[in-house]
DNA sequence: AGAAGGACCAGTGGTCCGTA
DNA sequence: AGAAGGACCAGTGGTCCGTA
């Protein structure tokens, strides 16, 4: 059992000020991080978290009928404060949402990303900045759509695409489309192999 | 052939500023308004234009890569006036929303309000007031979800739902329950109506 | 009076950068 | 140095109210 939101108080021996969380590093599924440390399964668990606050704010919205979100809103991040979960903030959800993504979208992919990366004994930023290559490599495979990747996924269609990731699928959208096209007429689908003509 | 759009000026002899577009009168379907006045055949017009316009926005977005709206947006709107369409503008368009999703939504009944209220001599205002019942009406039909409404009608998804709407749907959901209520238990589906027991 | 729309405002998505 | 998150900012949804 990992995480701030067990200790009421998270290593605040009853002082007043309430301390940051305790910093992330890259652990192996099931695996759980010792000192003050939090671990992957527990940034996982966070945003299943922010899933319970928005289908919250869903329910009473419905119930008032309001305008009711379909994504993990402002509203719901001060809805999950207010509610006491007061480690889950919006900058911190952002920085790791496509982390979550290959989590959802190929758990097999994203677990042995971890254990290699723990292996290699690599921070959580250098972890964070891999997780971006496998969802692109997806994303090929699926036309691209970056959009549809996420709204396809029922855990992972109430989070906004990253800014960054939906970058990195146009870029490499563009060298795929200019790599395929450099030798011109007749279409050529396998550049870098000689062609015998 | 009515509408600012066809005029370049409006009315505007050459001179400076341009005019405010001419005020709405109540019209039968494919009726033209006479005189300094616009029809309602061409209001529902400019809101299939601002479909257009949104269709060329998510077209760039796409091809750039970038978050594509589903709905007609302040970019939207931003867009339409920098494309020429000057007489197009958000308050405008949010005022008759729901105007518009009775003729999407019911046509014929759309219709017959819109032939009534001419023969009644009725202004713009009070038509526009009448267009709400017939949709709350319709929405008590499908659960009271005019969100969902709004969202099967492939022309009226783009648009927000109206807050006034919401809000006499909601009450009036309300007002049913209570009033298919006030018997206590066994529920009576039949208010109003003496059950002989 | 009835109606069109410029312009404002509270709260949003997005993320930087002072902090620990 | 690496990382967590308070706080800011440009542009949003929403519509009021000074205007014609």
């Amino acid at each position: 059992n990992e995480g701030a939101e067990d200790d009421d108080i998270n290593g605040n021996g009853g002082g007043g000020e309430r301390q940051r969380e305790h910093p992330f590093i890259v652990t192996e599924p099931g695996e759980v991080a010792r000192g003050k440390k939090n671990g992957l399964d527990y940034l996982f668990h966070l945003y299943e978290q922010c899933r319970d606050f928005l289908i919250q704010v869903q329910n009473i919205a419905k119930e008032r009928g309001e305008k009711c979100p379909t994504k993990v809103t402002n509203q719901v991040f001060r809805y999950a404060k207010k509610a006491g979960a007061s480690y889950i903030n919006k900058p911190k959800m952002r920085h790791y949402v496509h982390c979550y993504a290959l989590h959802c979208v190929d758990e097999e992919a994203s677990n042995a990303l971890r254990r290699a990366f723990k292996e290699r004994g690599e921070n959580v930023g250098a972890w964070r900045q891999a997780c971006y290559k496998p969802l692109v490599d997806i994303a090929a495979r699926q036309g691209w759509d970056i959009d549809a990747i996420f709204n396809a996924h029922p855990r992972l269609s109430i989070w906004y695409v990253p800014t960054k990731l939906r970058q990195l699928c146009h870029a490499e959208r563009n060298n795929a489309a200019a790599s395929s096209s450099v030798s011109g007429e007749p279409h050529d689908h396998m550049p870098f192999y000689i062609k015998h003509t």
